[in-house]
DNA sequence: GGCTATTCGTTGCAAGTGAAACGATTCTCA
DNA sequence: TGAGAATCGTTTCACTTGCAACGAATAGCC
């Protein structure tokens, strides 16, 4: 393999690595700036805005973080009362979370603006580029995420 | 703008996070579990190692990292004996660094694990599909790069 | 030439992150 | 039923990160 061809700004991790970092940032502000929330904050807030009472394990499962981050984040979200908590009662180990009146007025005035975000990302990109993107990536996804190390899996840890 | 639509697993943010994400995790198995190097680290290296003796600030520029996290680096790689550092004798306030034999050595161990992981990742997609990504990212990174704050700028922090 | 402003690289420090440990609860199965 | 295993959510702790401050060195300007 030739290692002298190596260049690192060519590098498809790399790339992916930077172009996501500098596209998280400058979103950041829209939820940051603006409200003092946290990625982990939005992207639980995001995905519990719609949804039914769900556990933390639950949340994890859906939004790419560790179990911690989704714990402090819904700590964080609970305290400026965005997000209410609550001792599941049929099984006393789960927490069941759901999102408030004022969590749901404070989504509804983010989301829009993300998705102007993205539209505005995407602003030059035509209809058949944008399902090209979201195949490509949706194939990405799947490539990187086939387990190469197989288990019979014990608890799923984080 | 209908918030109600929003989906975070079909938000092109999250998305591309999620994807860069997991593929560097990945791919940090390659330098990171043999040769003990973290992200920052593997980058600084793979930028110096064919190039010639260079700044901390010209690095800073090349592989997207801020300040400290390219003179922290530099610092361990040079421990390892993997880099060289002297001060520039024309201006003393700049450092040159510059790859070592065994730095040289370790990079032409990693490089091709790192291409051959690309490869794998890509082995699925056709060269007019590898074309379309690359033009897509390419776009994409354009499109995020355009400063929307303009500044006279004095010192480029970090 | 000397004074100020700027640039360089490093370091301090506070905030964020993730792996492991923990107590509490429930499940499993003999 | 009861003991051990598994799961849940939180917390602890070591490590990383990024911003700001800093001392050292040079550039700019009168």
């Amino acid at each position: 393999m030739a290692s002298d061809d190596f260049n690192l700004s060519d590098f498809l991790p790399y790339r992916l690595s930077v172009l996501a970092a500098r596209m998280s940032k400058k979103l950041s502000k829209v939820y940051g700036d603006t409200y003092g929330l946290s990625t982990p904050e939005w992207r639980v807030l995001a995905h519990v805005a719609h949804r039914e009472k769900m556990s933390v394990r639950e949340i994890r499962d859906s939004v790419s973080l560790d179990k911690p981050s989704v714990s402090r984040a819904v700590s964080k979200l609970e305290k400026a009362g965005l997000l209410a908590k609550s001792i599941c009662s049929r099984d006393h180990r789960l927490v069941e979370i759901e999102v408030t009146e004022k969590g749901l007025e404070v989504f509804h005035q983010i989301a829009p603006e993300a998705l102007a975000f993205e539209a505005a990302v995407l602003s030059s990109f035509s209809a058949k580029e944008r399902q090209q993107l979201d195949d490509l990536l949706t194939r990405l996804q799947g490539v990187v995420d086939e387990q190469t190390g197989e288990v019979c899996a014990v608890d799923q840890p984080n």
